[in-house]
RNA sequence: UCAGUUAUGCAGACAAUCGCAUCGCAAGAUGAGGAAAGUCCGAGCAUCCAGAGAACAUGGUGCAGGCUAACGGCCUGUGGGGGCGACCCUAAGGAAAGUGCAACAGAAAUAAACCGCCAAAACUUUGGUAAGGAUGGAAAGGUGGUGUAAGAGACCACCGGAAAACUAGAGAUAGUUUUUGCUCUGUAAACCCCACCUGAUGCAAGGCUGAAGGGCAAAUGUGCGUUCUCUCACGCCCUUUUAGACCGCUUGAUUUUGCAGGCAACUGCAAAACUAGAUAGAUGAUUGUCAAAUACAGAACUCGGCUUACAGCAUAACUGACUUG
RNA sequence: AGAGAUGUAGCUCAGCCGGUUAGAGCACCACCCUGAUAAGGUGGGGGUCGGUGGUUCGAGUCCACUCAUCUCUA
């Protein structure tokens, strides 16, 4: 067992996402908020030199292909333009109308979400 | 040319850059669907310690023959219905085994007399009658005649029904002939009868792994809905909690091509191929070319069907109408 | 992913085994009562029974398909 996990940890996937279900709801519960129109972002300080990252989508929001589609919109803004600290965690909510927006719409907000958040932490 | 019917196919491709999942030492290779959906059926697989038979219960299926691992599926036919036609639709056993139900209307609803018609007495009664009226989804086979006081399958012709025989067919059925004047409505997606099938729970099944606690034990007990019969087995079982790692997890009633059999569904043989295996759950972004790339939509143990959703097209065969030759 | 339940008036529910007019309470509107309001009384409006198709003479009820909402199973 501890040989196949030392073999895991070689790969070194770069893997920021948060998994497991306790992590989402300590972060809904105890994190703070950020929001706009389509989004609001939970975010909580972390010990560790790196930073993890869940999405949420309802399924209000439409079926399967809506939502897978979605999140790999969202993934796909957050490695390339490379928003998050280290040192945080942190739960992208999607609200209704987000599935509706278009990617480069999709990109505007995420960026701006970043923003305030960059703003509020600098002050204290 | 217009209108239509049936069947089949595609479900973006190629190139570049960045990024994701699995496998691999690496280079690299591979990477969602025709419905992956609904979960409506049928199986595999697993557990309920095992297996066989009979009866009952529960639930299902329902024209015939075939195909299939199996089916409530499919194919070829039969009966019925629709369309000028190509063709399409069809839960289609039994109402003469029994029970229930049929509101309102109507004189009467499974049984006869309200109006009418006719006769007699007589000025309102008695008897005959099921042609006509009116009600209804349904009113005593239908049309025409003979007949009669008026009428009536009372009798006759044709149509329809029922029964029997013969012929054709594997059968559902069809055809022909004969007999019978033929009372006996509808509903079984009401109970039911008949024939056939049918144990339950679903991979969150279940196995394996760490910790704690409890219970029972050799029989007169327990063992897949109930009862009975026969064979057989029996020492470990249960609960809580932590973890969610590993196995189950992808080579299979598999796919493609060719040949052969069959009207067809489908089957047999040969060769080649290995084609997602995730666990917050892998396919995105940008650019170029094609007339355009846009619909419905994302595998979660695996297959065979059914049902529902669906942009833009392409191809083939056939039908009807019109025009020209 | 799997298993199940429920859709009836604005809201909460009845409606049994098909039968003709789909009811009840709260809410709403009008009138009565009061100097006025509440309470009370009288009357009234509002439903294609989630949708589509079928069986039947007739469907909220039976059957098939479908849509929405909710619950349970690590």
């Amino acid at each position: 067992m501890e040989e196949k996990n030392s073999l895991l940890n070689t790969k070194v996937r770069s893997d920021h996402r948060l998994k497991k279900d306790k992590q989402f709801s300590y972060i809904f519960r105890k994190g703070k908020r950020k929001s706009t129109e389509n989004f609001t972002l939970y975010y909580i300080e972390s010990k560790f030199n790196n930073y993890k990252i869940g999405f949420s989508i309802s399924k209000k929001q439409g079926k399967a292909t809506v939502r897978n589609k979605l999140k790999r919109r969202l993934k796909e803004i957050v490695r390339k333009e490379k928003l998050p600290l280290n040192f945080y965690n942190y739960v992208l909510y999607a609200r209704e109308g987000a599935s509706k927006l278009d990617f480069k719409n999709l990109s505007m907000q995420i960026k701006k979400l970043f923003e305030k958040f960059y703003k509020e932490e600098n002050k204290i």
